[in-house]
DNA sequence: GGCAATGTGTTATGTAATAACATAATTGCT
DNA sequence: AGCAATTATGTTATTACATAACACATTGCC
């Protein structure tokens, strides 16, 4: 469930959200996925609940085991799932973590198409926080090598607030 | 060996270090380890070694293969000697890719500790060139969340200007 | 030499991801 | 409705990536 710790204080604050908020966010995605033609399908679905289910990212397994409620689904099921659901925008792979999380830039019902996104990562909690930046300097760099960059991964490792 | 491709180029420009470039590499290497007080063994120098022949990131089952010249390695000696590297600022690992790369930042001689690089890593010829930047805008972000950085991962995936 | 610390060898296992092919559901067309 | 093409899922097996645990060897120091 929650990662393991050698901290002395409690991780109450990486709270879940309610299920409720869940419900409104799933109800959205499906939205967002009809609006382009895409199909959101009960395992795409039941994949999004279980990652929305955490506020940290979340192992491929973890959905895997979790995924019916008596026994574990079988990993193409679940990896076909994520790869829609990073497609679409709605999920982010955390490449440091092999883990996913989804996006926060969904939050206000904006639609958001598949963008790069920067990560806040805390290695006590497990916690992620996305943020929004541009890169200059990487532009730059690439521009300066002839470099074509079509994605980027930006993740920073640390302490969260409320664990430093 | 190489990467496989789709496209109808060669790849002649991911050319590797010659030999003598390689041994000046491996001693410069072994300097910096003296200097710090840690041990540059013969596992550590092979697996080096092997990581400088490629200028594209390199993953640790090649090396495990490649490691003796009559079979392989067991993947703890090379896993362990990778993360020794790692720790001296010898080579980087590269996250999206799940490879290692030699360190580009001690071209001329010059010491440098364990940093933070970014990548231009190419999808065609599977190429990888480390460039320096700084990253005020995530340094920012991080400050205002109250998040304290440890390192930072930056991976520019995409077209190398020979493959684009 | 005796000891502690560090590094290596070895076996086994744990964890992450995909290939390949069969079956089913959906869509668009007639 | 009937049919074909497309898209998605189910299923089995395999491949790729990484570490735990413990025995043994080496190094450096007293
Ligand atoms: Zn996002
Ligand atoms: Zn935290
Ligand atoms: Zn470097
Ligand atoms: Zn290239």
């Amino acid at each position: 469930m929650s990662m393991s710790h050698a901290c002395d204080h409690d991780h109450d604050h990486a709270h879940h959200l309610d299920s409720g908020r869940i419900a409104a966010r799933l109800s959205e995605a499906q939205r967002l996925c009809e609006a382009q033609g895409e199909r959101m399908t009960a395992p795409r679905l039941r994949t999004l609940e279980l990652i929305l289910g955490e506020n940290a990212p979340v192992k491929a397994y973890d959905v895997i085991d979790r995924f019916h409620p008596d026994g574990a689904a079988k990993p193409p099921t679940v990896y076909r799932a994520l790869a829609f659901l990073e497609q679409m925008g709605l999920i982010h792979r955390i490449e440091s973590l092999n883990a996913f999380v989804a996006c926060q830039g969904h939050a206000d019902g904006q639609v958001v198409q598949p963008h790069a996104a920067a990560f806040l990562l805390c290695d006590c909690c497990g916690s992620s926080e996305e943020v929004a930046v541009s890169l200059p300097e990487i532009d730059q760099q690439a521009a300066a090598s002839g470099f074509e960059t079509r994605r980027v991964t930006l993740e920073a490792r640390g302490l969260c607030k409320a664990c430093r």
